[in-house]
DNA sequence: CCGGGGCGTGTAATCGATTACCTGACCGGC
DNA sequence: GCCGGTCAGGTAATCGATTACACGCCCCGG
């Protein structure tokens, strides 16, 4: 393979002439022709490893995904990957799993690569790694979930607005016992969730006692179908289910068909997060969509900011509700 | 960040030999201690980009899927990341999103970060850089899908067994009109599992003339139902359908239930890919499963095999069946 | 007692780029 | 005609590791 030593013999020129013509500086145009023939000619390209090492900057992010199989971090990621190439640089992609060590593990190689920068949504709170990442002064954005603790913008969606139109909504279609799934405790996303439903819910004059509220054990759907199970054994159970979690959507559903009920006439079901299969479940689902896309977007301009050092703060897009028929209306046109 | 220099000062002995020490070379139970506690002291460690720069080995792989949302491909995706990671080789995932330019992009960037060898399950089978990967003398690996042309190892499902099952199965069932929706034309895994299983159809005495196989126009929900609308347009409409692919299979389950008709009663439905959320579906799906984990194991072996020099043949890994509900049968135990 | 082999360690070259600094050519003004 | 300014472009240092080669020490055998 052809170096930079090579180009400039081959033109006539020094090496760094070579590179300045490369990097848009400086040269004559006539100089500049022959370098570019040569480049042309030997089909060189810059050793970016020999770059990274000389300007410290290895045009690589890293992001590690709390559980890259979950569809929703699925899209966030490819989102993510989209706008840091479309801006010059690669990502390197490690997936927690939902397990706080190999989290660790995988923001340690991260950061031995000398990324330039590192996306985390983060698997459980008790990450020693992250903080040691904002120590050793790598730039840091969290994706999706904030962690208490650890000083770094977080880029995440802002339910509030869907989940008060989903009260109307509900409302409009006359159900009055709600129920929701909450992620395990200690996740701030389904903390915040679950109050701005609360409080949505409180302006249609509809309660949500504590009974009607189920922390499912994991994000998967197994868990989901658990509380389910809970909620429809209640004395009084809900004829509304919002689940904050895609996966743990799918278990409450499970366990609905199990018991030989139907959704929606026998309980309406709402899931957070929009994945790209829940249109075709029967019933499609209606469900809370984050703006995956721009979040992903965000995501990358508020690292590069850090990147560069300019301030950056939190981003909190809102989320819309994409109405179904699991709530037992018709589609809307 | 500290660096090699400052732990030779501390440890009071050159850069050769904490390296050495570091790379488990010769020196003596002394110095070794003291060069060690030195690199503790420091929370020193190693840069490797500068490794990388003087060794010509970045412990990288590049992988480029073809399309990423494919919930096969992110399964496979996951598990290579994971055997990567676990013989210590970070990996830069590519999505191609089913677009030989992109595809090329990714290859070309990967390339330009002199990563030590590539996976690429193709989009489509006119890539340039594929060709120019080999040509440069990048360790090549294909991944599911052969592309003719490219000297290449390929590690991929076998689906022969999976579908001799499969039509044992369907005509133990008495289902006698199958028909198939296969990928676009001139993909080679497509027509290859039609063949298998037009095979093994025969060994039943079951036809699968022409009309009643569909090539999809793209791999993706939408193409899948216009076949299937095609296919129950037909006078005689086939009583079990095949879909290749997964997302193909889930365009085909709308336009069943858009007409009113019901799987499996109706018709039977089975996919190619058995993804985690088949099982949620109503009626679970019958699938074909590939063995994600290992095709992703074998995938890294047979990639570091290639970069160590080792001659690496191709791997064809065998598919099974996956019984649920979609067929008509109850669900074995 | 001396020479050679082996071993531990240091010196310095090297990987391939970027870039500070310097040189020399050319031009214009006084 | 000389001097200073401008600018193209060359020389060489540098990033942080690995490693070939050399050196010195010790030990052992003759």
């Amino acid at each position: 393979m052809a170096n930079i030593k090579d180009v400039a013999e081959r033109a006539g020129v020094s090496v760094a002439t070579v590179s300045r013509v490369l990097n848009g500086r400086s040269p004559v145009a006539e100089t500049r022709e022959r370098v570019l023939a040569a480049v042309a000619e030997l089909g060189y390209r810059p050793d970016v490893v020999a770059r990274a090492l000389r300007t410290a900057r290895t045009r690589t992010l890293g992001l590690v995904i709390s559980d890259l199989r979950n569809p929703f971090f699925t899209e966030l990621a490819d989102a993510v990957e989209q706008e840091a190439r479309r801006l010059g640089y690669s990502l390197i992609i490690g997936n927690a799993g939902e397990s706080p060590e190999q989290q660790d593990d995988h923001i340690r190689t991260l950061l031995d690569r000398r990324i330039d920068g590192l996306l985390v949504s983060s698997a459980g709170t008790g990450s020693v790694m992250l903080g040691e990442a904002v120590a050793a002064g790598t730039p840091l954005v969290l994706l999706d979930r904030e962690v208490p603790g650890v000083a770094a913008p977080c880029v995440r969606a802002q339910g509030r607005a869907a989940l008060t139109e989903l009260a109307a909504h509900l409302a409009a279609l006359g159900r009055r016992r709600p129920a929701v799934i909450v992620a395990p405790a200690g996740t701030p996303v389904g903390d915040e969730r679950l109050e701005s439903f609360r409080t949505a819910l409180a302006a249609h004059g509809v309660p949500l006692p504590p009974e009607r509220i189920g922390a499912s054990p994991d994000l998967r759907p197994e868990g989901g179908r658990q509380v389910m199970r809970r909620l429809l054994d209640l004395a009084e159970p809900p004829d509304a289910v919002l689940a904050t979690d895609n996966l743990m959507a799918l278990g409450a559903l499970d366990e609905v068909r199990a018991r030989g009920l139907r959704v929606p006439s026998d309980v309406a079901l709402v899931a957070f997060d929009d994945v790209a299969w829940f249109a075709h479940l029967d019933p499609p689902l209606t469900a809370v969509a984050q703006p995956t896309r721009e979040l992903g977007r965000a995501a990358v301009h508020t690292l590069l900011a850090r990147i560069e050092g300019r301030e950056a703060p939190s981003v909190l897009l809102p989320a819309h509700l994409v109405r179904r028929r699991s709530c037992g209306e018709p589609p809307t046109g």
